[in-house]
DNA sequence: TTTAAAAGAACGAACATTCGTTTATCTTTG
DNA sequence: CAAAGATAAACGAATGTTCGTTCTTTTAAA
């Protein structure tokens, strides 16, 4: 008996996101792929059943690496100031390190492809609702709904980096992000909820 | 000679919107979209002269109707919290009249298919600089790089409306935006600017 | 230690569809 | 009648998937 060879399973899940990265939803054939990958395109189908469980599996890999690299030095009992900023330091050093990984998903994400059903409970969701929650309770910030929370913590962050990886710019000049700009950015977040 | 039907060109675009909201842009193929809009394959082909032209032209069209919308009752001169609030209420107004173009946008502007050359000069961009040129030189809001200034104006604005039209939520509850809910995430937002 | 059966990995070829696009023909209208 | 709109039919290329077969490795009997 042969065995199954892991790194080709994630091999196959990596070109895959390359190719939709480069190309879109479209431009990920199976033949592209096993070309891309180095196999024939019948392998894929061992290690994948069809083209559309191939998609969530890099979606549910490619979330899996996310949750865990936003967990890094962070704790749901740190104070807001420094657990949020902990938190955009790990949001900005995952795009850093997987800038294919956040194209992906944020174009799967927009297509329809996602299925909006599962809320799970996980370890991710429950630390940052305890976390939200003291900083609340220790009256750091202002008691608000925890949409219109994350909405204000977090939004002004991913127009950031969308202009950073876009390379786009308002008023001439290409935009490049910098932790320094990221802090300006945040300390005005941090003026905005506070109690 | 015959009149060209200008009626049948915008048809076909937003049978084309539709089409790519439902099913991804995979979904959209010619002999479908011909369907749909009930013609033939080819006379699509009259219209646009290929597939890419016809996603480039629809793209085209939904911003076009978005700038407009978008600056009715603006005015430049406005104060800088009555014209954010204008913008804020003029982007909510379009998503909720034209909530296809609006996902549409989104795939589109996060799929490979845009192209990042254009930085033209038009007069929604002129009007917007503009306005926060005088917010600035009135010292209404403090001195910031173009950029953290619209992630900071805009950012939170947008996840609102993620949340909303995803009927997502944190915690439970499904999600959905009011112009009240809207205005409580406002006035942090001009907090957090205000010079 | 040698050998060979077992079993899954891997593959090339082929499947029926569907793809985007073109062409030749017909229809409508100024 | 002329010119442009509209179409059905057809094009080769590409699609996702399956099939029968071959390779490669493990296991255990000889």
């Amino acid at each position: 008996m042969r065995l199954r060879d892991e790194n080709k399973e994630t091999l196959i899940r990596e070109q895959a996101i390359a190719l939709i990265v480069q190309e879109g939803f479209d431009g990920l054939s199976m033949q592209k792929l096993a070309k891309a990958a180095n196999l024939s395109a019948s392998t894929i189908y061992i290690y994948f059943k069809s083209r559309e469980d191939l998609l969530n599996q890099v979606y549910l890999a490619v979330d899996e690496i996310f949750a865990k690299e936003v967990l890094k030095n962070f704790d749901p009992a740190m104070s807001f100031e420094e657990g949020l900023w902990q938190q955009w330091k790990n949001r900005y050093k995952y795009v850093q390190k997987y800038p294919l990984h956040y194209h992906f998903s944020e174009q799967f994400r927009n297509s329809p492809l996602i299925k909006h059903q599962d809320i799970k409970e996980s370890p991710f969701r429950m630390a940052m609702q305890q976390f939200t929650k003291n900083a609340i309770q220790r009256k750091e910030i202002v008691d608000l709904p925890p949409e219109i929370l994350w909405a204000l913590a977090y939004g002004p962050f991913y127009i950031l980096i969308k202009f950073h990886l876009d390379q786009s710019s308002m008023s001439g000049k290409p935009f490049s992000l910098s932790e320094q700009k990221m802090k300006q950015a945040f300390q005005l977040v941090v003026k905005a909820l506070r109690a």
